[in-house]
DNA sequence: AGCACGCCGACT
DNA sequence: GTCGGCGTGCTC
């Protein structure tokens, strides 16, 4: 008799063990595959070791629970190795996510699938050092070009004819851009779309090497290359680089683990350096190679709020914007308008009462669209009701939307220079969700786009995806402090990679109308980061957020709002508890800051529960925990205390 | 996450 | 009398 520990491939709690014993009356090795029964269903699991019962015995005895027998053996043979098994338990560590959600996550889709055998594959892990990642700051046009050159220095005699080199990109709209770029090195594609015979057969290649590179997805780091020599990851600020499935990671930073076991030279291709990123190069741990120059465009940034004062404001464009416009227009160009948000504009309110229409089921405003009607949707739900014509609080009709202009309004407001000879006879496209149900139609205005001026576009910030292949000559931005969602500590690093993505469609002029933000662009413009990376950084240090600590948002949702906040009161006293335990046990002391004032702080840091943190949304209740975490400070220690039904996401995205 | 057990309301 | 609602709790 043997005892097997053994690791469900399945979701279980990241808070409780993640390993189980089980009876077997055979040996067998780390990587089998076998199935289980877990907790009365039956699942698949992987052999992570195994101890003979007859020299264990004490070990037994002293085991809590009735161990069972496996069910039946998959596969005898190992058929996972131990470089999967290094990813997933990275990984689970680091995200704190379950341990056999992160295994799946490593291994192909075709797994154990019949038709698509799998060897056991075990790599080969270099053990050289590689060398530190390198940073190229680059327009995107000129990414091909920047790889290029590195893969021509880096040549080295006889062994670069089998070397390996994978290139992942945010989504794969990037992908036609690089494949014809590279058309010579024959890349095999891997997304998310690639169907199992594809997957299978790019598999085999990349152990065979006859696949020289590939381009894919984030999915394609876990391909079992044997002799990888460069990963290159493009955008690496773009958003779709956060997973939206637990393992929530953020693709960079497993992309830089992952080379570091194949000794891959790590390299990023980024229109902006970041915060992160300038941090970790005062500390040497990156080399940068900017060969950014200052932004061509003539721009223009208007003081809203001065133009508000002088009552210049008629609509969303400012007289100057217009000019910039119709001038443009004349000479032939192209013209590019990033709406803010989609729809018709911003919320409606009641003149007489101060009435905000909400949507029932999200507590949010409710934004104007126009159909065949006008109506009110809900952003994010989705959810619509007609256009009201008097205020249910007070009756009045005075009704009145407010707010940023969207896509739809601005399309009126051209529409309507042009009634009134303000504006010559012009092709205008919009490119929003709202007109784009799909991607043949949002591919149809994209070649609209690509022809010959004179036309405007109106898009939302769906442009961003095609910097490679779009110009304009001019852009206006008619709300630029609008451009961001949400508000978090990485706010004003978003707006500037924005700004940043913008400059690669080449304009020569852009008009931003802002608020608050009148500073920004001749800085980001003339290319002179340093000061705003010195001065975000010594904010975030100030504030203590990253990259000198690392954050968990913990969320909770139930339809009884006062369950929500009772556990969630409940949660955050459990876990201050827990933080004075760990301190203690550990003997680790509270951090004593020079930056951050003169007092001492724990290593931990939870956010006061409040009605604030609580959120309707489809007619659920949510409540957020945020907890900042030294970065020296394992992250499981404190999180196995959060009850089971509560998600944990490290590193989020946004955090309010 | 699943999937049990468990304790209360409306039904053949 | 049961069928079934989802609240609570556990997983070798």
């Amino acid at each position: 008799m043997y005892i097997l520990e053994v690791l469900p491939l399945s979701t279980l709690p990241p808070q409780i063990p993640q390993i189980l014993s089980y009876y077997h009356d055979s040996n067998l090795p780390k990587g089998a595959v076998i199935e289980v029964s877990l907790n009365n269903r039956s699942v698949q699991a992987t052999v992570i070791d195994s101890y003979n019962l007859d020299e264990q015995k004490i070990l037994v005895k002293k085991s809590l629970f009735q161990l069972k027998k496996i069910s039946r053996v998959l596969s005898g043979e190992p058929v996972i190795a131990e470089w999967q098994f290094k990813i997933a338990l990275w990984l689970a560590n680091h995200y704190v996510a379950p341990l056999g959600l992160c295994m799946k996550a490593v291994l192909p889709p075709f797994f154990l699938k019949a038709r698509y055998p799998t060897e056991p594959v075990n790599l080969f892990i270099n053990p050289q050092l590689p060398s530190s990642p390198s940073w190229i700051i680059t327009r995107a046009q000129d990414s091909a070009q920047q790889i290029k050159s590195i893969l021509k220095n880096k040549k080295s005699g006889l062994t670069a004819l089998a070397d390996q080199i994978l290139i992942i990109v945010p989504d794969s709209s990037y992908i036609p851009y690089f494949l014809s770029e590279f058309a010579d090195k024959k890349p095999s594609i891997l997304t998310s779309a690639t169907n199992n015979k594809d997957y299978h057969k790019i598999w085999g290649g990349i152990i065979s090497q006859e696949i020289k590179m590939v381009i894919g997805t984030r999915q394609a780091l876990f391909l079992p290359f044997t002799n990888l020599k460069h990963i290159i990851v493009i955008d690496p600020l773009h958003e779709f680089y956060k997973s939206d499935m637990s393992p929530k990671y953020w693709t960079p930073e497993l992309a830089e683990m992952i080379a570091e076991n194949h000794g891959a030279q790590f390299i990023v291709l980024s229109p902006l350096l970041g915060v992160s990123a300038y941090q970790k190069s005062l500390e040497s741990k990156i080399k940068i190679n900017d060969t950014m120059k200052p932004w061509p465009a003539k721009i223009t940034v208007i003081d809203l709020t001065a133009e508000f004062k002088q009552g210049y404001i008629v609509g969303a464009l400012t007289p100057d914007a217009r000019d910039v416009m119709r001038k443009t227009l004349a000479q032939g160009g192209k013209v590019l308008i990033v709406s803010a948000r989609r729809g018709y504009s911003g919320i409606l309110l009641c003149q007489h009462c101060g009435f905000s229409f909400k949507c029932p089921l999200c507590d949010l405003p409710m934004r104007v669209h126009q159909e065949l009607t006008l109506s009110l949707l809900c952003h994010h739900c989705d959810h619509t009701q007609p256009y009201p014509y008097s205020c249910p609080n007070c009756h009045s009709s005075q009704i009145k939307a407010t707010g940023p202009a969207g896509g739809q309004k601005i399309y009126e407001e051209l529409q309507k220079m042009i009634a009134f000879g303000q504006l010559n006879k012009t092709q205008i496209l919009l490119l929003d969700t709202d007109t784009t149900q799909n991607q043949t139609e949002e591919d149809e205005i994209i070649n609209e786009t690509k022809k010959q001026g004179p036309h405007i576009l109106i898009a939302t910030q769906k442009i961003f995806s095609y910097g490679y292949d779009l110009k304009f000559d001019a852009i206006i931005i008619p709300q630029l402090d609008a451009l961001i969602v949400g508000s978090d500590f990485q706010t004003t690093e978003r707006l500037w990679y924005h700004l940043e993505k913008l400059s690669d469609f080449e304009p020569q002029q852009i008009v931003a109308q802002t608020f608050n933000q009148i500073d920004l662009l001749p800085n980001l413009a003339s290319h002179n980061h340093k000061p705003l990376y010195e001065l975000e950084l010594s904010a975030r240090k100030a504030f203590w957020y990253p990259p000198f600590c690392r954050i968990v948002k913990l969320t909770y949702t139930h339809t009884d709002h006062r369950k929500v906040i009772a556990s969630a009161r409940a949660t955050v006293e459990k876990l201050k508890m827990a933080v004075i335990h760990i301190q203690a046990r550990d003997k680790i002391h509270p951090i004593k800051s020079g930056e951050a004032g003169a007092k001492q702080f724990d290593r931990v840091k939870i956010t006061d529960t409040s009605r604030l943190f609580l959120k309707k949304e489809r007619g659920r209740f949510t409540y957020t925990i945020i907890i900042k975490i030294a970065n020296d400070f394992t992250p499981r220690d404190l999180l196995r205390y959060v009850p089971t039904q509560w998600l944990i996401d490290l590193d989020p995205r946004i955090t309010t």
